[in-house]
RNA sequence: GGCGGUGUAGCUCAGUUGGUCAGAGCAAGCGACUCAUAUUCGCUAGGUCCGGAGUUCAAAUCUCUGCACCGCCA
């Protein structure tokens, strides 16, 4: 039976449109899951939507359409997005889907029932465009610390969870298993928030009712993020533990953003203990993007918009960038002059131009028919041993979440590619048919280490290195398999295309 | 205010437990080749490793301090 591996995205909030935020966590787990599948791993990639709350009951009324209304029309941009972007999600969860609506209902009472969530009273400060709660002092000039605007005093009846009864549990996880939470500088920021004492956690309101109601009390809806983080698992059938939650839960990664480290590596684990249920085995924050020096902002009218990326440059060379440009875990600028560089650079330049160039010389001197090769001598050998060794460095620098690094590993061989024919000089074998030998040799090392790059990299640019392969007249299945030296044989086709990455002058 | 992090070539950054650690990629300059998307390959970087003090035979790497920037919490 194949290994399994579950990875997710957030579930993106409806009342936000699509940016590059999301796309770069998006197509991170995309990497992933198709990297995972690559390696023949029974792969669950999960993304979806959250689609409760004030703030979505507000934005429908203003727009004068129901709740529902709105989150279908918003969710038709994200599901667009993913299938341009070539996301290969295996499932899309709705909070609003009854299936969803029915395993929150029964965690909570799950957990009501056994007396962590209880019934108290609640009075803070609640600022309502960030969904949170703010204390006395936590207020910045009477203001929401976040985002500066008015909040409204709240004294209201709510349920608590509690929270500060798993403190040392979780404290004892985070310490047992040093790679739940990643990266480490984020690690330390949740250990010391710990320390200083977790409360007890409201987890309903009163205040609107676009929401799940809370089970046996239905004047209280439940806290937007009890019910959105519960979709890691009702996605998979929870209460139902014997589909696919027994065979996908506990969850490989749950990758976010670095805003919401907290929920997801405070009070997720904590609903889940006191669940009983099995903890995530690794949480992943990467970081924020700032866009040409500049924080990405709605009032500044720089928010990047996928969609228009994509009719600009490409799926590929956009899925390429954002996990090349910077280390997975750290901010990062997006700047239009660092993407034309990575593309021209890194994607026209070499990898681009070192299919076209290998592919021209073999139909050039062998009609594109590849003929039988002879011994490898050690200039061979060694292109052949750095492209074997290359697998193995991604495959760890993968584990890692590194995708930069991968990259990089990748980018190693294509050079090395590039260097072997300069160093082999195929041209001048090809002056004197008695090299002949020699001359197909040389094109079989260079054409299989593309075969195998290629191959690994139909993970990160799944479009680009199908063209590839097929240019490289790969028919057979992409797996794992097909990463040992030696798939192409004698008679192989080898086709010239068109450029995978044309330049961009400007 | 508390805790933590960062500050290394023009740019983005690597630099394990202190002793070839002064590096990589990109950019720039020079040279070579010609199969290729004017692409590739080779050579060229003398940068106070933020400032100052200290520990040590030896510090970018440890300690203290100052400055700058950032994150989490309050």
């Amino acid at each position: 039976m194949k290994p399994t591996f579950y990875v997710t995205t957030p579930i993106y909030y409806v009342n936000d449109v699509p940016h590059i935020g999301h796309a770069y966590t998006t197509v991170a787990g995309d990497v992933l899951a198709r990297y995972k599948r690559l390696m023949g791993y029974d792969v669950y990639f999960l993304t979806g939507s959250d689609e409760h709350g004030q703030k979505v009951e507000k934005a429908a009324t203003t727009a004068g359409e129901t709740p529902l209304e709105l989150a279908d029309r918003v969710v038709k941009r994200f599901q667009a997005l993913w299938e341009r972007l070539g996301i290969s999600h295996n499932d899309f969860i709705r909070t609003t889907q009854e299936r969803h609506k029915n395993g929150v209902s029964s965690i909570f009472k799950k957990i009501l029932d056994k007396g962590d969530i209880y019934l108290g009273e609640y009075e803070d400060w609640y600022c309502t465009p960030c969904e949170t709660f703010w204390t006395e002092t936590q207020l910045i000039e009477g203001r929401c610390p976040d985002c500066n605007r008015q909040v409204e005093k709240l004294k209201e009846e709510s349920y608590f969870f509690r929270m500060s009864k798993y403190q040392d549990q979780l404290m004892a996880h985070i310490e047992a298993n040093p790679d739940f939470i990643q990266p480490k500088s984020k690690r330390n920021e949740i250990i010391s928030f710990i320390k200083e004492g977790l409360r007890d956690l409201s987890v309903s309101r009163t205040t609107f009712t676009w929401g799940i109601p809370v089970p046996g009390n239905d004047r209280h809806i439940i806290y937007v993020w009890f019910d959105a983080l519960t979709n890691y698992i009702t996605a998979l059938g929870y209460p139902d533990e014997s589909g696919n939650y027994g065979k996908y839960w506990p969850v490989d990664v749950h990758l976010i953003g670095k805003d919401i480290l907290r929920f997801h590596s405070v009070y997720w684990p904590t609903f889940l203990m006191a669940a009983g249920l099995p903890l995530p085995k690794k949480v992943f924050a990467h970081g924020w993007w700032t866009v040409e020096g500049q924080k990405m902002s709605k009032s500044l009218q720089n928010v990047v918009e996928p969609n228009m990326l994509i009719d600009k440059y490409g799926v590929d060379a956009v899925r390429y960038f954002i996990l090349r440009e910077v280390p997975f875990g750290m901010d990062g600028d997006f700047s239009h002059t660092a993407l034309v560089q990575r593309i021209n650079s890194d994607l026209a330049n070499d990898i681009g131009n070192l299919l076209s160039r290998s592919t021209a010389m073999a139909v050039k001197y062998f009609g594109g028919t590849l003929p039988a090769i002879g011994e490898l001598t050690e200039i061979d050998q060694a292109l052949k041993q750095k492209t074997v060794d290359m697998i193995e460095v991604v495959d760890k620098f993968i584990d890692e979440l590194a995708f930069s690094k991968a990259l990089q590993a990748i980018w190693e061989v294509i050079s090395a590619g590039n260097k072997y024919i300069d160093d082999t000089a195929p041209w001048t074998l090809a002056k004197d048919p008695a090299n002949s030998g020699r001359l197909a040799t040389v094109m079989y090392c260079l054409l299989e280490s593309q075969r195998i790059t290629h191959t690994i990299l139909s993970a990160f640019l799944p479009a680009t290195s199908t063209k590839a392969l097929a240019s490289l007249g790969w028919n057979g299945a992409v797996t794992r398999e097909g990463l040992a030296w030696g798939g192409l044989t004698a008679g192989t086709t080898i086709t010239k295309t068109e450029a995978l990455f044309p330049r961009i002058e400007e």
